[in-house]
DNA sequence: CTGTTAGCGCCTTCAG
DNA sequence: CTGAAGGCGCTAACAG
């Protein structure tokens, strides 16, 4: 591949002459500028980002963690990251975990040889163990969605101890009483909170919090919710409504109850959190608590940035506001 | 950050011994080895990827640049992708064009600068241009879904003439007869066959082929197909069936008529190509041809690895098979 | 087993 | 306006 050197040694000066007309540095002949411009073209040179990142520290790139791409949820939220970050001259290297901890350890080490500028992450892991090597290294990150307790670092995310709240209220005003929740976690910050949410609408209205009707599993996917939702119902009677923590889950909880021939909301409701993606789903099934994805993306990205140019080093907060979207599924 | 100098000098020995126990080569004395290897844990060292890469003329990275991974079928493109990538110790970068050729090539270009080891595009330019750079630069790649006229290159996708062809013929044997066509472009390679396939079928049938019933836009993004299916009902009477071109276009499709007030399927069948995330939307609506992204991701990640590690340079086609989904709106 | 020496491709003083 | 020299962090012969 053509370096600096061959530039220089075809136009008759030296790699000093080159770099400064490819930085657009001032103080160069404009004949010598135009033959080493068109020198360039000519040979289709393109300068080679690792060296230069070796002498400047920089490297322009922002590595991007999150579980599972495929959920449209998560596929928002990387958009908004991408968007962001390429306005501002930045390239985005992406992670999926797949909600596995050692592969989010792996990923954020690769990342860290790659020297990346910034790391924004979704985490599955809930020990501060598994930031530490950013910190000891002094990367730049911001977490997302989930938040790591303990870890005195920026967030991006919404109220999820509110948001829970409000849509258990929400099925206690349609009348329900028997109220199941399935959910992925009783570590990851997220599923903590809207189980939190959830116990406090239903000790706010008087109803009792029964623990057969409480399921958590390992991982916020649809075979978790499948499996949760019909051992519930083999060890006790079927609840009027259920509340699924995330969309993923509630797929597996629809499916669950479809085999076992339950209608949807006439014998049973259901309500999650996050969406398929809006807009593009002809119609959307689900009651559900609707993050604003995007630009919790962007948000995290902002922060981000802030942090790699300004250096300002404070941890920030940011809570998003979410919406009540009430589907078929009620 | 600490470097490999720095372990050097606080074991006493030479960097290449440093180096050595880095990289698992033998011939070092399991004293020194263990002494090494204590400070660098103690110490954090992460090795720097940019600088061994800068030798090793190596970055085991490969990018994958497709259109916008909230599209579901480019999401399972990249998981198949990223998948297989990992397992063999690649890390994957992004990059979302959002159909846009400018980006397309800015991408293509910060690529050949990180010098990643590998591409694989699914283009929305349909000029040869696009990947000249990645020729000149020795780079090896592969196209997957859209191809490139003239490009012997290496490519992944689907039968879409003949696919198209089935879809349409199964429209005609539920007895339609005005089957209109909304797509997106007369240069990428898919909506050409795609349409191909549309007037074969109608001929074969003996149908005729009017050009008020086919709209052709710029990009497969729902507004297209939003306001060419309005502009088609306005200028002609209402077709009983749309092919609409990819699942967005479809979309489009569907809010215009609904805006029209037209029910689907009873008013207007529709059909498209590919569909929103199988299996987790709960009742999958479009009549489709999915295409197995999944799978095209991988067998597109495996060509590119052979290359990249066999130095292989024939250029192959290939061709997966489709699968015709019958749903509700038809 | 271990160290010395040369780069990889590029940028950045510091002298002209 | 231009070039020489040194160095970024690491690997790879080549000598010990």
């Amino acid at each position: 591949m053509v370096t600096i050197y061959d530039i220089a040694r075809k136009a008759g000066v030296s790699i000093t002459t080159v770099s400064r007309v490819i930085n657009n540095h001032p103080y160069v002949k404009d004949e010598t500028k135009e033959k080493i411009e068109k020198l360039l073209k000519e040979t289709g040179y393109v300068p080679n980002s690792n060296a230069s990142s070796l002498v400047s520290k920089k490297t322009n790139t922002i590595a991007v963690i999150l579980p599972d791409i495929t959920n449209s949820f998560f596929a928002n939220i990387f958009r908004g990251a991408e968007e962001r970050a390429n306005s501002q001259n930045f390239t985005v290297i992406y992670g999926n975990t797949n909600e596995d901890s050692e592969r989010e350890k792996q990923y954020i080490n690769t990342f860290i040889e790659k020297r990346v500028d910034g790391v924004i992450l979704d985490p599955i892991s809930t020990d501060l163990d598994i930031i530490k090597p950013l910190e000891q290294n002094d990367i730049p990150f911001v977490l997302i969605d989930r938040n790591i307790k303990g870890a005195k670092k920026s967030h991006v995310g919404i109220h999820n101890k509110k948001e829970a709240f409000r849509i258990v209220n929400y099925l206690i005003e349609q009348g329900k009483k028997k109220i199941a929740l399935i959910s992925a976690s009783e570590e990851l910050s997220v599923y903590k909170d809207r189980k939190k949410g959830y116990i406090n609408a239903l000790k706010e209205s008087g109803l009792d919090v029964e623990n057969d009707y409480i399921k958590i599993g390992t991982k916020p996917i649809k075979e978790v919710g499948y499996n949760l939702t019909k051992k519930m119902l083999q060890s006790s009677k079927l609840p009027d409504a259920v509340f699924a923590a995330n969309n993923f889950l509630a797929v597996g909880v629809y499916n669950a109850l479809k085999d076992l021939d339950y209608r949807v909301p006439e014998d049973i409701s259901i309500v999650c959190f996050d969406d398929f993606d809006t807009g593009t789903v002809i119609s959307p099934f689900f009651t559900s608590i609707i993050q604003p994805a995007s630009k919790m993306g962007t948000a995290a990205m902002d922060l981000l940035l802030d942090k790699i140019e300004g250096g300002d080093n404070k941890s920030e907060q940011i809570y998003l506001k979410s919406e009540l979207c009430i589907r078929k599924s009620t």
